[in-house]
DNA sequence: TGTCATACTTACAAAAGTTATAGTACCCTA
DNA sequence: TAGGGTACTATAACTTTTGTAAGTATGACA
């Protein structure tokens, strides 16, 4: 998972900020650069490993791996193994996830305004 | 400003995540490591360069000069020069700017919920 | 003349995040 | 026995972000 090292002044600073700040938390949650793009598709349902990734054309295999594995361990997606051949793979959003769905509704209204105000 | 490679994979899928959806515009343009801090200091209120600096003791001049940079490119603050000796510099958020704050709160919100969520 | 305060800037280095490419394990089917 | 599909993993290279430390410009003031 690319180890990250505890004692960098870095993440001393990102812990410390997030300690203090629920905001600031929750943006380093959501803040990889495939997170928000992986819920949005997760919100209408549950999707396999191999069609969140034709749905993702430009993700790497790598790339998808890991988010959902970040995303697992922040609580945002659950996974289900079901022992068919081929193998089959679920990813859904969990309860906490799904809460996130008023949060882009938000972050998108304000994103289209703030668009607006940068092209004049 | 540390220069990014226009022409690199990473640059290409941010911009054309960002692109399709708004959402993904907004978490980038918020997403530095210090921007929601900063503006959670402004949003009471214009403050210098070295008042912030103060309320955020682990922040380095660089960084703080960079982010009120890129915040000030991003038409997030707004920077106001007074010619006096020693210099002031004043920052404020822009409208666009205050506008984050219902999407500051909901973050918070969600933020809460989801810690909660985490610690059992 | 030298020191002070403010608001930066610069050069360099380290860390984190992302991409590229190839390979694995499983078991089914031909 | 070989090939195929699914869901990954390993390794290394590359890009971006952040940090460290030192230096700049301005003019007031002693």
């Amino acid at each position: 998972m690319t180890r990250i090292k505890e004692s960098s002044s870095r993440n001393e600073n990102k812990k410390a900020l997030a300690g203090e700040c629920m905001e600031i938390y929750a943006a380093n949650i959501i803040g990889g650069q495939w997170t928000l793009a992986i819920c949005c598709h997760l919100i209408n349902g549950k999707l396999r490993f191999g069609e969140l990734k034709k749905r993702l054309p430009w993700i790497t295999e790598r790339m998808l791996a890991l988010q959902l594995k970040k995303m697992e361990k922040n609580n945002l997606v659950k996974r289900t193994v079901f022992a068919e051949v081929p193998l089959r793979v679920e990813y859904e959003l969990t309860e906490s996830g799904k809460g996130l769905e008023p949060v882009l509704k938000l972050l998108e209204e304000w994103g289209i305004k703030h668009l607006k105000t940068m092209n004049n």
